[in-house]
DNA sequence: CGTGGAGTTGAATACGATCAACACCGGTGG
DNA sequence: CCACCGGTGTTGATCGTATTCAACTCCACG
């Protein structure tokens, strides 16, 4: 959820600082927070039946991240929330998130701007998942997030694109050769 | 998108009449509205190089259907929109949509709501694709949408799940089976 | 009626997953 | 400094799930 300015509704924050392969938030545990990235990189996924793990989301720099579950699952997290990199991350209650109204219009307008694209990126994210094969969807992928995708181990790229390491490899060799 | 109260946001307006197959919006055609479907039911879709339709979203009633890449595409729709049923839709000017924060606090809140869910509804979507096998998905489809399920052709099911119409059957074949 | 779309079923195919082995670091401790 | 280790990525062989192509039935609707 990029923005053009930092996201005001928490400017006087101080940032907390969360080192890498930190866990946030944890699936089935209550939780009622998103996070605001400042500097590195989050990530929020589901772990299936067989144990294997999907991610949701990245949320690199000036990005916002949080499991909107807990929302409806009285306030039991979906999703585990972890830094990726070395972080620097500022926290939003919830309460806070779900109770903009009061507050100045630019505010209000900011936080309907980050809903926006939030769902544009999700359409995105739905569409290729239906529509685009495995070759397809990373090169949508690195055409997309350029700067994420030489920060990540292949094998979280993998995940999110919906496929197994061992075959975005593949993918990736047979661009290779191709030109 | 559903919600307990009709969306007051254009509660005056009287509803369009739009027949079963009627296009609302055209892939890549001037649009810039949404529509809130008062009766019947609408969908948003996407066609691929192969000719093959992905079907992006349903609307029954009380949910609300756009395509919000126009917002971003110089006002060019991506999906195309057309009734699934003989339907009762009203017609909301994007302008109204994305400038709802001068309005009465209460509208902003339900503008709110209305996009919780709808990410909500995205980050179940996105799950299901990443993580669920074919009869999952559909095991999970009809319990989520009970009355959409016996609503909509075989097909059209297939298609939002990222399924063709045979494998569809056949899994549906296998689940009657199964018990 | 009869015609065309929807759904079903079968057979062959393809794409990505799985299982397994190995190479290649990057960090750690001896 | 080097030997070791675990994690990451690569490659090969095989497997499985869903796709594709094709034929057929069954209605709904003209």
């Amino acid at each position: 959820m990029p923005s053009q300015n930092p996201f005001q509704l928490f400017e006087s924050e101080k940032p907390r600082l969360v080192k890498k392969g930190e866990v946030l938030i944890k699936s089935g545990q209550k939780a009622s927070e998103a996070f605001y990235v400042v500097k590195g990189c989050l990530r929020s996924y589901m772990v299936d039946a067989k144990g294997k793990e999907h991610i949701y989301q990245f949320a690199p720099e000036d990005w916002i991240i949080s499991d909107l579950e807990f929302f409806k699952n009285k306030g039991v997290a979906f999703l585990t929330i972890d830094a990726v990199e070395n972080s620097e991350v500022k926290s939003i209650p919830t309460s806070r998130i779900f109770n903009i109204t009061a507050e100045d219009p630019a505010l209000v307008q900011e936080a309907f701007n980050k809903f926006q694209n939030r769902v544009y990126a999700l359409q995105q994210r739905v569409i290729q998942l239906l529509a685009y094969s495995a070759e397809e969807r990373y090169q949508e992928f690195i055409k997309t997030y350029p700067n994420l995708s030489n920060r990540l181990p292949l094998k979280m790229i993998a995940s999110y694109l919906g496929l197994t390491p061992e075959s975005l490899s593949r993918v990736r060799k047979e661009l290779v050769k191709g030109r």
